[in-house]
DNA sequence: AGCGTCACCCGGACGC
DNA sequence: TGCGTCCGGGTGACGC
């Protein structure tokens, strides 16, 4: 599942289109487009690609007149490919490129989407800070962590809370951090909560140097999966005490964690 | 407002 | 082999 490393990998790659034209596009499936998929084609027609950057999950395209933004949610990718080439079954959006290429949208499972807006705001407005970026500091960390009686585990998900985790990255950061995926958020104390900091920045840096995490069925680029220490690896032991990585649901998510690292919260979930 | 749950989807894994 | 069923994942809608 794309999460920041991996959409960081996308848009890096991605930035070779710069300087490219848009010629129109084809929607398969009009849901990819909440903006309008009738709209998106004579809309898009004749803008060129200014900048390719990232916004939490979301790929941002800056154009000449709007902003095109695409979330791959869990299978989406994005793919440059020759115009002559067929398209499969699995191509939501076709983007026509100047050049004979095209820029597809391919999403076996139709969870993600795109957008094509006038300002990036209306899609990324609701998003929380960027976690790699300076102005993330600890202490706007522990400001946001404040009066929040969530589980972590939850609260690391929440894209207004901090934009870009994804499932492995929230269970790899609170095993880095010594934290029990079920702590209450509020009752971190000083020391727990530089160690949340850290451990979050740390994790998505290493996921961006490795270029992400290669999942096989959602994600094929990267070698990240070989730091993961937790992640889908319920039943092995800890890298770091040889316990036996144990797999439980936090809000319906798949949570990994290793219970001597990261010590349970007391009977009813404040810590 | 914050928090938890459900719906959206379908490929793949599994059971029969 | 083929069919039916379940699961998972990020997010937005919804209810409390």
């Amino acid at each position: 599942m794309p999460e920041l490393p991996e959409v960081e990998t996308y848009a890096r790659q991605l930035a070779v289109l710069k300087g490219r034209t848009f010629l129109g596009a084809q929607v398969d499936w009009a849901r990819s487009v909440p903006t309008g998929a009738e709209a998106l084609g004579p809309r898009i027609a004749g803008q060129t690609i200014l900048a390719v950057q990232r916004r939490g999950k979301y790929i941002v395209f800056q154009l000449s007149d709007d902003w095109l933004l695409v979330h791959l949610k869990m299978t989406g990718e994005l793919q440059v490919q020759p115009a002559r080439e067929p398209v499969d079954i699995h191509h939501r959006v076709v983007f026509d490129l100047d050049g004979g290429e095209q820029l597809r949208f391919h999403d076996p499972r139709k969870f993600g989407r795109v957008y094509l807006v006038a300002d990036p705001a209306e899609v990324t407005g609701p998003l929380g800070p960027e976690p790699l970026e300076e102005l993330f500091t600890p202490e706007v960390l522990q400001v946001r962590l404040h009066g929040r009686r969530g589980r972590l585990k939850s609260l690391l998900l929440d894209q207004t809370f901090v934009a870009g985790l994804g499932n492995i990255y929230a269970d790899e950061a609170l095993h880095r951090a010594r934290l029990h995926p079920l702590r209450a958020a509020d009752t971190l104390t000083a020391d727990e909560q530089a160690r949340l900091y850290q451990a979050i920045r740390d994790v998505l840096a290493q996921g961006v140097a490795n270029r992400g995490t290669n999942l096989d069925w959602a994600y094929t680029q990267g070698t990240n999966q070989d730091a993961l220490r937790v992640f889908h690896r319920h039943g092995q032991p800890c890298p770091t005490c040889g316990t036996p990585v144990e797999r439980i649901l936090v809000g319906q998510r798949g949570t990994h964690f290793c219970p001597q690292c990261q010590p349970p919260p007391p009977r009813g979930g404040a810590g």
